[in-house]
Order: C-alpha cells, then sequence, then structure tokens
DNA sequence: TTCCAATTTGTACACTTGTACAAATTATAA
DNA sequence: TTATAATTTGTACAAGTGTACAAATTGGAA
C-alpha cells in the first residue's frame, strides 16, 4: 500500500537534512519533495523542530535496540580479542543499515545525525545527547572489558574517533573514491563498516593493558 | 596596533562558521560581533561567497606549507614506525595549531572545515577539495610508503577515517568530557593530538605489509 | 445517501536573508 | 588648509523563512 503523507514527509526530510543539514532545508523544500502543501507540515509536525524531533524518535530506538541485542550476543564471547570485535560491530552495524522494514534506512539517518551534530544546532544537540549518550556509556563500559587495565582516556577518545570515522565515511564518502583515483569506492558500505572496525580494532588494541605491559616503544601512552 | 575591520571582519566569521555552520550565521551576525556595519562586509568581500572564499585562501597555504614541511622532516627518518608516527604528526599538528601570527588559529579554522564539509555547502564542497586533495594525496602516499606491502584500499580508508576523527574531535569535544563523566577533557588539544596519533598509528600498523606476513590471528597487534 | 472529523490546500503574516547603493565619514596626500 | 580616495554607515529591496488559520477536500461510519 502507499505511504500515508506522513511517512512520506518524515522519510524526505531525513534525506534532505542529511544532504545539505537542517538550516538550509526550508519546510517548503520538503513539502515540495513531497508533493505536498506546506501546511502539511505545521498540521502533522507543528514546528520544525518538532519534525526533527519525531525523525529521532522514529529511528533512535530500533536502532539502539538492535545495537544493544547485538552486545548482548557479543558479551557472550570469551576470547577478549574477538569479543572486542564483536562489540565494534554492534555497535557500527546497526548504524549503517536500515533498522526496521524501509524507514530512511540507518545510513541516512546516521548520515544526519552526522551533519546535524556538526551543524550545531542546539535543538538537535540536546536531542542527540539524550537519545544516544546511554547506549554510548554502555558500549565504552564494554569496550573497556575488552582491553582490561587500559586507561579510561584512551578508551573514551578511541570510541570519539570511532564515531567521527563513522560519520564522516558517511559525510564524505566521494573523498575517498577522488583521492584513491577511482581505485577504491567510498560509496561501498559494507568495504566501509569492515574497514572502520577494522582500524578502530587495532587502534583499542594498542592501548596498554594489564596482560601485555606497556613497556616503551615508539608510542607511549600516558606514563 | 588595532587590526584592521578587515581582519576583524575575517575573524569573527571564521569563530561564528565554525560555531553554527555557513548558514546558520548571517552577514548581520558577523557585522554585529565585529561591532560594524552589514554594508562593510559588501564592501570588503563582494558577497558572503567570497567572504568564505578569502577565509580558505588566508589559512590554506601556511597550513599546508607547514604540513608539508613537517613531512619533509619526517620523511628522512629511516624507521618506518618512527617516520609513520611523524607523518601522521605533520599532518594533525599544523590543523590543530595557529598557523601565523594570530589568526583564527589553526584549530578554529579547521572546525569550521569541518563543519562546513558536514553541511555540504556547494560553495564549500569545491573550496576544499581544492584546497586540500593535493596535500591529502601527498600525505596517502608517504603513509603507505610507511607501512610497505599495505593495500591501497587499507591506507586510504585509514586516512578517512583519520580526518574524520580530526574533526569530530574539534566539532564535538565537550561529548569526550561528558562520556568520561569528567575524567577527560575533551577540550585539551594536546591531548587529543596525541590520542588521534597513537589510535591512527596503531590502525596503520596493522595493516597487513610485505615485511610482517599477515598469518592470521584476527588482527595483529605491532607484537 | 448524509454527516462529521481528519486531512490537505491556499494564503497571509511578520521577520530575516543577501545584496545594492547613495550618503556620511574618515584617512591620505598636496 | 584643501581635494581626492578609501572606508563606513544607513537604508531599501526582492526573495525566502517559519508559522497561523480559514477554506476546500477527502475518508469513513451511520
Amino acid at each position: 500500500m502507499r505511504p500515508s503523507l506522513r511517512e512520506t514527509l518524515l522519510l524526505n526530510a531525513v534525506t534532505l537534512f542529511s544532504r545539505s543539514g537542517y538550516n538550509a532545508v526550508s519546510l517548503r523544500d520538503i513539502a515540495k519533495a513531497s508533493g505536498a502543501n506546506v501546511g502539511s507540515l505545521t498540521y502533522h509536525f507543528g514546528s520544525k523542530a518538532n519534525l526533527l524531533r519525531e525523525i529521532y524518535e522514529r529511528h533512535t530506538k530500533p536502532m539502539n535496540a538492535r545495537r544493544l541485542e547485538l552486545l548482548g550476543e557479543a558479551r557472550r564471547i570469551s576470547n577478549p580479542d574477538e569479543r572486542l570485535m564483536a562489540v565494534l560491530r554492534a555497535y557500527v552495524v546497526p548504524a549503517f543499515t536500515s533498522s526496521t522494514e524501509s524507514d530512511g534506512g540507518g545510513a541516512e539517518f546516521t548520515r544526519m545525525r552526522a551533519v546535524l551534530s556538526a551543524e550545531g544546532n542546539p535543538d538537535a544537540r540536546q536531542i542527540i545527547a539524550d537519545a544516544f549518550d546511554e547506549t554510548s556509556r554502555v558500549f565504552i563500559g564494554a569496550l573497556a572489558d575488552c582491553v582490561p587495565g587500559a586507561p579510561l582516556e584512551g578508551v573514551v577518545w578511541r570510541s570519539q574517533f570511532l564515531l567521527g570515522a563513522l560519520y564522516y565515511a558517511l559525510i564524505n564518502p566521494e573523498r575517498v573514491t577522488r583521492l584513491s583515483g577511482g581505485a577504491v569506492d567510498g560509496e561501498d558500505r559494507e568495504t566501509a563498516v569492515n574497514q572502520i572496525v577494522e582500524a578502530s580494532f587495532a587502534s583499542f588494541r594498542s592501548l596498554p593493558t594489564e596482560a601485555a605491559a606497556p613497556e616503551s616503544s615508539i608510542v607511549k601512552g600516558k606514563n
């Protein structure tokens, strides 16, 4: 069956926001893309800020639920390296893949998050913090468990880099294609996920742990 | 001596753009922050897009020059690991530190770049590509030299992640503070630089090289 | 069918935007 | 000083913004 106008509006809003940010997209742009009138947006969502809030509510819960589900599976792995790998995948994969039937898709929503977080829109910033901080905290704990004895500072920063890498891979995939002279396809999300997970895995593994003592080397952790 | 109005306008523009993006900042905002009139912006820069172009011209050359200078020094290091570390620092450090006397500072300009690249402003996108792709390409080459035999795909993606991590560290430093419960200071840029370089170092080192064969395991640390 | 509520449209409002340009001001040189 | 150029201001304009709301349309139950 045909999706309701409400659905269409939400979908197109995500697409447009993820492409150009929150400020640059007008309600009329969204209406036009949906073949509808501006008034319908006020009718369904009341205000632009509230439209954004609805988008978050629509995607946040399924995505975080899927993450925590995968995290639960990962936690049952006893080998720390394999577990670390699984935890990272549990965090990354749901951000790149569709959360439910045919909502805008996890990747598009995540890309929108990335763009809005960069724009620093106060509304968005608060909504993002509310929706994701708890999940992020849980994951940081799980990651720390995979590298026992590693300094918290290193774990937190690396999880920050993980999110940054994730965001930027979605925001600017064509840069990968361009810089590789076309040899690498930045839009290939499966590869992107694998590369992010592998690179992140290495960055966490490099932290000094209680098992393998730091013993100098070029990289000195933090003394 | 007091800076000219032109300088003041450029400086405040960087600050405001880096905080809220290109679209959300009006010329009147910039004028007000500078204690001047809107007209002065049209007079000095002609248009908003051209103001942006001037900002880039002002910062791009010194920053890339400094990067290439440090890269030259790094290249003389024979030990591949030490060299890799130095190459990474050569890329990251100038992005975080003031390029000349008292221009907005490298970090603020880099943050602005991050925000604009996320906004996907067409003007900005083109300017960024022109200004930084060549430098990025040179660095990718230098990085590849530090991990001989590593697949190009891995090198390119990791350099993409490096930039993403860099950007996000500047865009959202308070997230680090928040998620660590105040234990880690996200605004501490010296630490941020060190953490980015260390994490990136590990991610590049984990690539399979001709020297040390891949030989199974989930992924090799640095051994 | 008829009736009523839900939805969609059209339009108007006050406000902000980038840009243009004449007038006023300030700096500089003769 | 005076004259000439370089700035800075003030203001006006058309276009676009989010929001409000009456009118038109549609959908479903009686």
